[in-house]
DNA sequence: ACTCATTTTTGACTACAGTCAGATTATGGG
DNA sequence: CCCATAATCTGACTGTAGTCAAAAATGAGT
């Protein structure tokens, strides 16, 4: 009947309405769980408030999401990522290979500086994730910063860009722990990180 | 009485019964939590479990340490600056900077290897430390570790040893967090590692 | 020896993350 | 259209980290 034709587009494919309204639920979820992180703070949102938001019951959340620290994962991984072509998208056109990494390097401390308190619970959870799926994703993220890296080094430095982009980056993420865990301004992190680079790239092999 | 005997050693000195019991309530505390979290592991083991062990009441943990994570912190601290130590004591004699440096991280790597999810955990916690008191804590270990990489490399490579014994630290602090973050294998990491340190060794000013 | 202010301890209590047995809903076959 | 099966959802419930108002311990002054 009319069944018939609304089912299977294609024979033992994708679709069925589960698939779908497991989509729409998640993008639900996600979208409650960022409002609340952004107005009230991680701390301060309850999973039950982020559950009512989404208008589902509690223990769905955590079919979506193992944990509230992966919640938030879940949550801002995606918006990184944008962030992050963002930022390679719009390199300062003719600048050395140190300052176009220190302006990409800013310009991601820029976003971790507009919420402290949640980048501190977030850089917690990409350090050690605590869900297996969630690696992945990171791992995704961290391609696609290494890979914007790596081009503003290729044939630029000495080295290959691929080891030296992953060293690169090593040193940002050391100096962005150091601000975000209170053991240094976040000035003179990014003033010794410049120095670094300039060792680093100055190098050759 | 007998009292009066034991009481004042000198004049309005240091001592104080109090300051003293507080010093050896905290070392109960941290041997109950050491040897608990390392028989039964860090989530297993309950803050009531450790204030029974330590002989004192529930609350009375949390005027010593902020949170279980920050009390994960205090506990291991000391251990890991021994081991730090000890690990300079014994460097391999004529070997290349690298060499000794690999030794180094090798063997940090080891004692994390002895129990991965109580590393993970704790380094969580030194990643971005909760209580304010331990953010000095883990700067004395961090100096130890620098100042120890730093006349490896002094003398001997080209550049200012702080500002490279601050990139090695680095690269290995990276490694160290993709191997416990399950991004990587420990030999994949640490041979990554070795070709970076060479990289940035090789370089010069 | 006896106050009394100050520091330290305490455990009953609260709030919340995360679980799980059972209810609900989709799907495919007859 | 209906049933059987499997997938998905649900919210009452559990265990535990951390709080806080009240109690105990301490030591200085008299």
């Amino acid at each position: 009947m009319a069944s018939v034709a609304a089912k299977k587009s294609a024979a033992g494919e994708t679709p069925g309405r589960r698939e779908r309204n497991k989509l729409i639920k998640r993008e639900r979820i996600v979208r409650a769980a960022r409002d609340l992180f952004h107005k009230q703070g991680f701390a301060e949102t309850t999973t039950q408030q982020v559950a009512a938001a989404a208008d589902i019951g509690t223990g769905t959340l955590f079919l979506y999401a193992r944990s509230k620290e992966d919640l938030l994962v879940m949550v801002f991984k995606d918006e990184m990522l944008e962030n992050v072509q963002a930022i390679f998208a719009t390199l300062p056109a003719d600048a050395s290979p140190t300052d176009q990494l220190m302006h990409v390097f800013n310009r991601m401390a820029d976003y971790h500086a507009r919420d402290l308190d949640l980048s501190r619970v977030l850089l917690k959870e990409l350090v050690i994730p605590s869900s297996t799926e969630r690696i992945g994703e990171i791992s995704e993220l961290m391609r696609a910063i290494l890979g914007g890296i790596a081009s503003i080094v290729d044939g630029r430095v000495a080295g290959q860009p691929a080891l030296t982009a992953q060293s690169a980056f090593a040193l940002y993420y050391f100096a962005l722990l150091g601000w975000l865990g209170s053991r240094f301004e976040r000035n003179s992190s990014m003033r010794l990180l410049r120095e670094q680079l300039d060792q680093l790239l100055g190098a050759g092999a």
